[in-house]
DNA sequence: CTATGTGAATTTATTCACAGCA
DNA sequence: TGCTGTGAATAAATTCACATAG
């Protein structure tokens, strides 16, 4: 039976209506950093309150967007003023989980992993690199920005170091297999540099970045007559 | 006038649907180079031919996803066949106007900029990273990977060096008078690693990566009480 | 009998218009 | 009056079911 009678069709979307009635969409989840990164930002340059509307024209966006997202999850503002920037920071940490600080591995330490270690940008978000590892016994004991480089073989140490979230910069090849040993190590989210897809147990989040792919649909955008001959 | 009559409505609604009829979904667009990097793959392992279900299971995606995607095209595949990868790795490459030779130039060798310089995984979408740009003149000068670095105020060659993509990896600082000079320089397309909105003439496309704001949606996603304490 | 290609159904996300509160 | 918060309308994307071609 592949057509469900007229009645049950119906039944079946109120369940479902009542089963995700507050569900938030995805997208909302991937904007909220957005915000976030404005915001800091404000803040730093000593702005204490903002409209949707301001904010939205800042960072390029809808007004109507951002005021539609925070409402999953409440009532953030005030009506005819506006958004407090730090109670506004504070409410997306929460919705985030950045409200406490997480400890991240790294590994891989090639050219990627290194940029990675000194990147700049983490701290804001609340993370710490907290450890580093290659499999080079050339690159092993070595200090990178005050993280000394460990054998892969000490991944099994992560857990009781309580890092909970892992950076993987290593060659595709064994890309799946250093994600194994992380998820035995106790990670429950993999930022993936490797251009690759990797299979993990279902409670474990991977979020994949290849900087290639994203290079590769620029060309598609770009007007016709200008790409090169 | 705010809610035109019901007939005025649906006029409208058939004209905007004429409009958009092959309009191409940004998705589709999006996921295509990773179909792209997948045949690639499979065709240096020697495989000729794939079904869509096959493709999909490789690529952890769904096989009626793969097909729709390509249905905005044409009509890629033989039924009851499969599709010949060879013939398939061009099709797809034509729409991305990945089949000529992209030059691109990098701005910023400082540790990401480095990286990306480095990195090997711009090759297969038919990318050449010609130029590299940075302001230190400890840096100019200097080869990074067959690249010799100049300095910014060189970005005005471009156009005739027929580099007409740029990869953006400087603090966020300067990341908007880089654009600007890039635009001046003929650029047509900005991959920008600055973790700020960049604004630009409609002409030009810019995709942002951050990759600290990537990570700082992971921490959602994870099972609670796995977070550090 | 197999696997593609596609209109239609469904789901998800965006945009709108305005009620409601400061 | 000004700006938030939100149900409703619209748009976009995904999923489905199957007609169709090899």
């Amino acid at each position: 039976m592949c057509r469900p009678c007229e009645c049950e069709r119906k039944y079946q979307l109120i369940v479902i209506t009542i089963m995700r009635y507050r569900r938030i969409p995805d997208e909302t989840i991937r904007r909220l950093p957005i915000y976030l990164r404005g915001l800091l930002y404000l803040a730093q340059q000593g702005r204490e309150s903002i409209s949707s509307r301001s904010l939205a024209d800042f960072l390029a966006v809808n007004s109507w967007q951002i005021r539609k997202d925070f409402s999953y999850f409440g009532e953030f503002g005030t009506r005819g003023v506006g958004y407090k920037i730090e109670k506004l920071t504070r409410q997306i940490k929460g919705i985030l989980k950045l409200d406490v600080v997480h400890r991240a591995a790294l590994v891989g330490v090639g050219n990627l992993g290194s940029a990675v270690l000194a990147y700049p940008g983490f701290g804001i978000y609340g993370f710490d690199i907290a450890a580093a590892f290659d499999n080079d016994p050339g690159k092993i004991g070595s200090k990178v920005k005050n993280v000394t480089v460990e054998d892969v073989s000490k991944l099994r140490t992560l857990r009781k170091r309580k890092i909970d979230l892992a950076i993987i910069a290593v060659p595709r090849e064994v890309a799946q297999q250093t994600a194994d040993e992380l998820v035995k190590g106790g990670i429950k989210g993999i930022l993936n540099f490797s251009p690759c897809y990797i299979t993990v147990p279902g409670k474990v989040k991977v979020i994949t970045i290849d900087i290639a792919m994203d290079l590769a649909r620029l060309p598609y955008y770009m007007p016709v007559g200008s790409k090169a001959k």
